[in-house]
DNA sequence: GTAATTCGATTACATTTGTAGTCGTAATTG
DNA sequence: CAATTACGACTACAAATGTAATCGAATTAC
């Protein structure tokens, strides 16, 4: 039933998502630079998605290699559409006309879109 | 400095974007039925909108008008930026090829973004 | 084989959020 | 004017979140 990913734990998802199955340390290393945690927090991270279903840890050794459970896609998917609905009332081209406006859009971008457009009309 | 608002605080922020000055009042009655929260927790969530600078109150009489200090452009704006950023690395192709493969796009949108993108290559 | 290290589990603790309740005072109603 | 009502301010309080520290057991290193 999907709970709700925090920001900080989706960061831990996108290590995982990257490369897994991993090791809490393995995860935190790959952090390192990026996000500063310490391994503690990293740990944390790791349990509640465990709790919340997110991530699947498998015995090895003494340790744990976890791995997600939820696909990248359809979680991405799931918060864009949320967001979508949020704040667009669930239509896609006010968000591509407020990122227009914002000079968000470059030139391949729109090309891109384009493309993409082309394609579902078939 | 923009501190984030909240699911419940944007709430309140759309029934004033869609009508202000407001009194605490109004936006509850505003509300009723969508969303029920009793006056008390519309009046703390309009007191914390005014911590954060996202509202102002002009005292009318007795009591406040609310009435938005951020517009809602700008908000959505930061908002759909800080999620395309997020999740597709800011680049919004990916963004409209995964809602098209979750059908949340129609024929409609998609003329109209097509729209869009035309008048941006001008 | 004893000390140091390494894990996961447990506990911690401040802040934010959701959702109200209470209190003191000003205004309104009789 | 007295009783009630309407307000904002302040307080409440549990859950979620960000960010860790600690503890006990296992393992590795001398």
């Amino acid at each position: 039933m999907a709970e709700r990913i925090s920001d900080a734990e989706h960061t831990v998802m996108e290590v995982l998502w990257t490369q897994s199955p991993l090791t809490a340390n393995a995860v935190a290393d790959s952090l390192e630079g990026h996000q500063d945690w310490t391994l503690a927090t990293v740990k944390t991270l790791l349990s509640r998605l465990l709790g919340k279903g997110a991530v699947a840890a498998e015995a090895e050794g003494r340790r744990f290699l976890y791995r997600p459970v939820i696909a990248r896609s359809a979680y991405v998917t799931g918060e864009s559409r949320r967001m979508v609905d949020r704040l667009f009332g669930g239509k896609l081209s006010p968000l591509v006309a407020g990122l227009a406006a914002q000079e968000a859009l470059t030139a391949e971008d729109i090309a891109e879109i384009e493309a993409l457009l082309r394609e579902l009309k078939k």
